[in-house]
DNA sequence: ATTAAAATTGATAATCATTTTCAAATTTCC
DNA sequence: GGAAATTTGAAAATGATTATCAATTTTAAT
């Protein structure tokens, strides 16, 4: 009864290890597999099925944000930075690349009263990932382009 | 060698009754799964791994558009109507009753063009998807919220 | 038309990410 | 402390998608 008051998200040695993981890799996008197999080289073992369920409940409680793949290699998980205010603003990921693009502009504003007014849709940004080509992915598709 | 000239996109049985399918149902957004039994019932019998070349094919093609699902239900297919722009628009999906909306609207290119100037980033509108609620969801969510 | 070559089909098996199960371990809270 | 609730994890189950490969169909040339 004497600790009540400090109580954190995350309250197990694995939900720990998996948080502690993300903050210890600012920026990481990774897939359940490749957590599964940090842990496994550090000799701290922790099962995939408790991998999955911490994933999903920091997805669910927002703590991280789950990038679904084009094709069925595993969804890809990063943790959203408050300070950046990822839960705020909108992320474009380069399909070639992989860059993830924090898109924070108050042009987005207008974007969702936009949506909100003339299409009644509720923006969810957290959930939302614009796909496209970075710049240097861009000219590099343009150039080999004009190889072909 | 006589009709040489009468070429279509899609040459089989299998093919031209997949896109019949699509024309006949406009607007359906489907699993290769729904597609099957779809056929099954009808008597025609397509193999499931056929279903999903086709549609690989049409995807490739351009011809149609692939959504992710959010969770493991797997991958829905929908027809991209030319005349409707829809290789053009964006798609708004409710992530509660998992309706498609399809945004065609002037001011898209203002988005676009915003991000290509200030993020450099070229859009690419056939695969993103954008989350959130629709408007009977927002007001189903609202409503659930006061009961608890 | 015949026919050889190329492409497509489909039944089945294989993959592989994710989920479920359930007993054991851990945590919570009185 | 100790009961109740939650979490873990190993293994099995699930389920969508892909690979295999012989048989069928289409294509294109004879």
């Amino acid at each position: 009864m004497e600790n009540k008051e400090c109580r954190k998200n995350y309250r197990t040695r694995q939900q720990d290890s998996i948080e502690n993981y993300f903050r210890m890799n600012p920026g990481v996008c990774v897939t359940a597999d490749e957590i599964y197999m940090y842990f496994f080289n550090e000799g701290e073992k922790i099962g995939k099925a408790t991998i999955y369920r911490c994933l999903d409940r920091m997805v669910e409680s927002g703590g991280v944000k789950k990038f679904l793949s084009d094709s069925g290699e595993g969804a890809t998980y990063q943790l959203i930075d408050g300070d950046k205010g990822c839960d705020r603003h909108f992320h474009l990921k380069c399909t070639r690349c992989g860059a993830v693009i924090h898109m924070d502009c108050e042009f987005m504003d207008e974007f969702e009263r936009h949506i909100m007014e003339h299409h009644r849709f509720r923006v969810d940004n957290g959930r939302t990932i614009i796909y496209g080509l970075c710049e240097e992915c861009a000219d590099a598709r343009s150039g080999a382009a004009l190889k072909e």
